[in-house]
DNA sequence: TTTACTGCAAATAATTTGCAAAACT
DNA sequence: AGTTTTGCAAATTATTTGCAGTAAA
């Protein structure tokens, strides 16, 4: 997969050290495709790694984040998740059900949104990432 | 304020008991008209009752929102805020630097984006209280 | 009187931090 | 070599819970 490389390069460009245990929770986080939470993480790098510990993931996830690399997305009741930023602005649909998060495209909707808060109240809205809670298709039949 | 008796009435209503601190903790929400953390909620119920628990505050709140007489909102970052609900469905814009909570209307909006969410994604969003991180205007400036 | 509700203190859960040792560059 | 990063264990923060006592109804 070419898109943790990206990433990874562009630390090192920057001048971060590569550690193992960063390049395995990119690689991670980025061959997920999904929002993952930092202990989902950990449980995948652990086992390939066991001396790895939860802080040094919960560290290196802020880190990319802070680094613009990485979106997290606290999704409400102590749920929160990472994932590569890699696309544009997008909608996450978060089940309160199952907790599954969908990625979904309404863009001009949200731009709206945003148009609106700003004009009207004069807020600039964090629209990169919202996120909404709700129930999904398969949690709504049963 | 005749609000909070609207609230208390209800509860006696339904059979539950109605405790001083349990008047006291509907009372403050109900009079603050704002969104108030449950550290805020027990700071003032205990300066009227010292020997009021932070972990009744937490019960009681939590009571209000089981019976559907006060939503809970988790804004992210572990700020979470409860306010007794009396309006129909509306946005919280949350500023991300001064935590201020900011209620507003955009009723047609929320709707189009729930009858989107539903119609392309089946997804059933809960829009009644959905909140919208950002910057407000008064930290923007600055 | 009955049993719902409270206070207390201890348990959780998720995340953060201090510090000395380890390891990128 | 020199500084960044890690592991470990302990600290934090927000919230929850068990249990025995208190008090609404």
């Amino acid at each position: 997969m070419p898109h943790c490389h990206t990433l990874i390069e562009r630390l090192r460009q920057r001048g971060y050290r590569i550690t193992p245990q960063r390049e395995m929770v990119i690689e991670t986080i980025a061959h997920s495709g999904r929002h993952m939470s930092a202990e989902e993480v950990y449980e995948e790098v652990h086992r390939r790694a066991p001396s790895t510990t939860l802080s040094t993931v919960y560290r290196t996830l802020d880190f990319l984040v802070s680094e613009g690399l990485a979106c997290k997305n606290d999704l409400g009741g102590g749920h929160v998740v990472y994932a590569t930023i890699r696309h544009g602005p997008h909608l996450h649909l978060h089940c309160r059900r199952c907790g599954r998060v969908y990625q979904v495209e309404l863009a001009p909707l949200l731009e709206e949104l945003g148009r609106q808060t700003q004009e009207r109240y004069g807020f600039t809205a964090d629209l990169q990432h919202l996120s909404i809670s709700g129930l999904c298709a398969d949690c709504r039949e049963t």
